[in-house]
DNA sequence: TACCAGGGTTGATTTGCCTCAAGACCGTTT
DNA sequence: AAACGGTCTTGAGGCAAATCAACCCTGGTA
C-alpha cells in the first residue's frame, strides 16, 4: 500500500532520504513567500492518498474529490499558513514540507501544538468558531492542497466514505491530542523524549523514509515548546542518549542505534 | 437563551444549586449499575438543546434528531460508561451528573484528559480506530443520552446543520485539548489550578448554575491527574488561595471570593 | 459509639528541571 | 577570510514540585 511504484510527477521524494522535503518538485521555488497554484492538482494521482483525506476512497468518488481540491499553496519557511484569528474557511493538506503549530496565552507564553508532515491536515481548530485557533508556521519550504470547507461538507455529504475519514482524521487527531496529555502530565523528560522520537521515525517510516535516521526540522526550543520542556533539557537529554548508546546526534541529524532501549524507557515505570 | 422557563419533567437540577444532579429524575435509582432507559426520550423538549448536539437546528430537524436519540443509559457513580478497547458503535450526551475520561499508557500511569457535564458529548475518540481509546467514568450517578453513531452519520449527511454542529464540537474538542497542552506545558501549578477553577465555574455558569460556589466532583488526585500535579500539590495549592483570600474551600465545597485575582494569576506573566 | 477506609492536609526533605551564563558550532553575509 | 546571528552545548546553582510521612476529617457501618 505504501511505496507503491509511482510514475507520476507528485513523488514525494526519494524514499529513504533523510529529508521531508520535495527536492524535484517544478512548482517550489517562487520568489513571493506565499502563493496559488491553480494548475492541475489530483488527489486520484497523488501517491499521499494512502495517507491523507482520500484514504479508502473508490476512484469515481476520488475524482469527485479532484473537483474540490483545486489549489495548492506554497508556503516559505518561517512563514504561517495561518494565524490565531484568521477567518477560516479552508483545511490544508500537508504536500511536502513541514510545519508546526502553536497556540499562545494572552501573556505571550506560547505552546507548540504539533508537528505536521506530508499528507497530515491542518486547520481543524477553525471549525469551532469559524476563526483559526492557533497559528501554522511552514519549519521548511512547504505545500500544501487547500481544501475549500464548505465544498468538504457538501461533498461529505453525498460520499458517506469521504465523511467517515473525515470523522476519522478529526477523531485521531483528539485521540492523539490525548496522548500528548499523558506525555505532558506523567513523564519525565527522558520519557518524552525518546516518546518524541519514536512518534516521529514512526510517522516518517510509514512515509517511506528511514525508522532509525532523521532530520529534525525543528530547533530544540521548538522540541521543548512541545514536550514541555526547556531547550537547555532537551540538549542535555539528547547528550544523555548519545552517552547511554541510544541516539548519534550532530546537530539535527539524528540516528537511532538503540530503538528498542528508547522504547523501554517510554514504557519503564518510573523507578 | 440559556436558562429559559422549562416547564417539563427534564429540568437537569434546580438553577444556582451548586449540585450536577438530577435530584428530582423519575428515572434514576434503579439497582442495576447500568441500565438503559427505553422510554421517552426527546431533544426537542430537553431543556440542555441549547448546549448539546441540536444547538442551532430547527423545530422539524429536531423532531428527526429525537428519532435517533431515542435511548438513555444510567450509569452508577464509579462505573465506566466505556472502557479503551470497547467496541466504538455510539457517541454519548450527559444529560445529568458528571463523567471523567482518562487514558492510560502500557506501563499503568493515567492521564484523565476531562470532565464532562451536562452537554457535552462523550466517546468521540473511538470514531478514529472503532474501538474506544480512553475510559469514561461516572464521578456521580449520571445518564446520559446514546446517539448511535452510524445514524449519527446517516442524518448529519441529511441535515448540513446538524453536520456543522457536529464538527464544532469535535473541532471544539481539540480547540480544548490545545489549551490543555498550553497549561501543561508552560504553566505553573497556581497558575494551572487558577485556570481549571474558572473554566469549570465557567461551564457551570452557562448551565444556570452559581458562577462562584462549586461542589468539586473529583478528588485532589484526578484534579492533580488533569492538571499534571501530585494531589499534595493540589492540596497546597487549594490552601495557598484561601490563605490568599481567592477561595474559600471546605474539602470540596468551593466559593470564588476573588475571581479577579484568580485571572490575574492566570494571565500574568512568569514573574 | 466506636471503628474504619477513603480522602484531605501539612511538614520535612529530595530532586528533576529551570535559570543564568559562557562558549562552541554552523551557515550566511560582507 | 572575518564577522555575525542563530542555534546548540555544557556547567553551576536555585527552586518548584515530588516524595515520604504523619495526622486529621468525614461518612458509612458494625
Amino acid at each position: 500500500m505504501l511505496n507503491s511504484p509511482s510514475s507520476n510527477s507528485d513523488t514525494v521524494t526519494d524514499a529513504g532520504a533523510p529529508s521531508t522535503s520535495l527536492p524535484g518538485d517544478r512548482s517550489s521555488g517562487s520568489g513571493c513567500s506565499m502563493k496559488y497554484d491553480t494548475f492541475k492538482v489530483a488527489c486520484s494521482s497523488c501517491n499521499l492518498r494512502e495517507l491523507c483525506l482520500p484514504v479508502g476512497l473508490s476512484a469515481p468518488q476520488l475524482s469527485h474529490l479532484d473537483t474540490l481540491v483545486a489549489t495548492r499553496k506554497t508556503v516559505k519557511r518561517g512563514d504561517a499558513l495561518f494565524h490565531t484569528g484568521d477567518a477560516f474557511r479552508s483545511v490544508y493538506a500537508v504536500r511536502t514540507g513541514f510545519f508546526k503549530t502553536r497556540v499562545s496565552s494572552e501573556d505571550g507564553r506560547d505552546q507548540v501544538t504539533g508537528f505536521q508532515m506530508a499528507g497530515e491536515l491542518l486547520g481543524l481548530d477553525g471549525i469551532s468558531t469559524d476563526r483559526h485557533a492557533c497559528d501554522a508556521i511552514a519549519l521548511e519550504d512547504s505545500q500544501v492542497c487547500v481544501i475549500p470547507y464548505s465544498q468538504l461538507e457538501d461533498l461529505s455529504r453525498e460520499f458517506s466514505d469521504l465523511q467517515h475519514q473525515f470523522h476519522k482524521i478529526m477523531s485521531r487527531e483528539i485521540v492523539r491530542d490525548h496522548g500528548v496529555m499523558l506525555l505532558l502530565g506523567s513523564m519525565r523528560a527522558e520519557e518524552r523524549l525518546a516518546a518524541f522520537l519514536l512518534n516521529l521515525t514512526q510517522r516518517l517510516h510509514a512515509r517511506g523514509f528511514s525508522a532509525s535516521a532523521l532530520v529534525l526540522r525543528m530547533t530544540r526550543e521548538e522540541i521543548g515548546s512541545y514536550l514541555g520542556l526547556k531547550l537547555e533539557t532537551v540538549s542535555r537529554t539528547f547528550s544523555k542518549f548519545q552517552e547511554e548508546g541510544l541516539l548519534e546526534v550532530k546537530q539535527r541529524d539524528i540516528r537511532i542505534t538503540d530503538e528498542a532501549g528508547l522504547k523501554a524507557l517510554v514504557n519503564s515505570v518510573r523507578c
